[in-house]
DNA sequence: ACAAAAGTGTTTAATATACACCCATGT
DNA sequence: ACATGGGTGTATATTAAACACTTTTGT
């Protein structure tokens, strides 16, 4: 991906790849890196954006490094998930094909670390580089089949994904910063695909005092302006166990 | 670590390390590996166990050829849990040191895959070869200064455990086949630092379908003897979100 | 007028918590 | 006899779940 630097900095056996979440009134999206076809096999090829870890880097950087040659946003939400280190991961022949016009040493076994990322709305503008000129939003439910074993590892993130929702509030990543209670609750039904009551969900976000109402209504919507809130890391101190769990 | 295979099949950049815990009366235990101090320079010097990976093996088979070398049982339960890839995380000089006298490479910058394993009481002998006869069980509050970032790995292991147990019925790992109820609560308590009820948690248990009591009774206690109970795969499916939150 | 989301309470069921005494066994 | 853990039930508090109608705005 990243050919900016010099190869001989990268180490050949670690990657990172990401899954950067996204989400909107179409639902979960995740953004997706159109990939040049070396023998022009199919049509479209899509993977996840990542890049080999420099020696000198540790993981968190590499991922984050990552992101911002995509978004030009320095400290995005990140999360490490999972590794992944099938010796059969690459063996596809347009993936090897792939590897050998880009990478140093292609045939290296590459074990890759996943991470994923929450990404605001109003990020949703990516930097104007080649790279990033590649990329694609993509709903999680229309997702084609990736490169490499980037299904796998994007199933994963989602998983983890769920699982970080229900612990701990950390969907106001994935929302302006100004939001309303219905935008909220549509992001946890998108994300852990259930119905939530409308009333007992707002009940139960109201009772944690680390969600706070502005003194600012939404303008020019449809309907009536719902209240405005955000996020306040001051009221949130750790009474959180399990504490975002929707049946 | 092993090095009983050829150096030139080990890929040089990264590599497992297991947490292995057990579980007795004297509360949770991790196992260490004291190694060879090459300049004698202070007391006794532990490690997790752990080796670089084979160019031909996943992730998961490297954890668990670490783990049938040091006890010999081939499927211990394992789960992956962290990467760790600070370019720093060899920096001790006494840590560069045992890696001159063991690595073909012992300059590569190194990422660990973390492992954490659960091996049951009656399993706690350890194989007869050179690499488990340094193997020592440490209660897990007694864990002295390890080597590397195993410190870190070891505390982001019981974290990773405490969820899992908190989230999957997995405490039966680290008990034997047979179990009181006494000696699960123990464990509860032992690995997640809490005091629990006991009358609500074995209402809490019994209405669990998996535990399952035996026509059997403890026996050569000196105490009333305590009904005997097994878990029971069959039992179990999936109705578990959560279930096994004490608080 | 209509569409679209905002906003609002009560009842019932389920779950969690707190709490104390007698029992069977080995030493 | 004593130490050790085994085993048992109830009342109360908390939390979760189910459920329907009126309001405000833009088109």
């Amino acid at each position: 991906m990243d050919q900016n630097h010099l190869a001989f900095n990268l180490n050949p056996n670690v990657s990172v790849d990401c899954a950067v979440f996204g989400f909107d009134k179409g639902g979960l999206k995740v953004l997706l890196i159109e990939r040049d076809n070396p023998d022009n096999t199919e049509g479209k090829n899509y993977q996840l954006p990542g890049d080999l870890i420099r020696n000198d880097e540790n993981l968190d950087d590499a991922a984050n490094r990552v992101l911002r040659e995509l978004t030009n946003i320095d400290k995005l939400f990140l999360e490490q998930f999972a590794a992944f280190g099938d010796p059969q991961r690459v063996k596809r022949e347009n993936d090897l094909e792939w590897l050998r016009s880009v990478r140093k040493d292609p045939e290296a076994r590459v074990v890759t670390i996943g991470y994923y990322s929450l990404i605001k709305p109003e990020n949703f503008k990516l930097a104007a580089n080649s790279f990033a000129r590649k990329a694609e939003w993509v709903n999680v439910k229309e997702v084609p089949e990736l490169a490499f074993d980037h299904n796998q590892i994007l199933t994963s993130a989602l998983e983890a994904l769920k699982l970080k929702m229900r612990t701990v509030p950390v969907g106001f990543e994935l929302l302006p910063k100004k939001f309303t209670l219905h935008q909220l609750q549509s992001l946890y039904e998108a994300v852990l695909g259930t119905e939530i009551d409308k009333r007992n969900f707002r009940r139960k976000i109201l009772g944690m005092k680390f969600i706070v109402p502005l003194d600012e209504k939404q303008k020019g919507v449809a309907h009536k302006p719902a209240q405005l809130f955000q996020f306040n890391k001051k009221n949130y101190n750790q009474n959180f166990s399990l504490a975002f769990d929707f049946q």
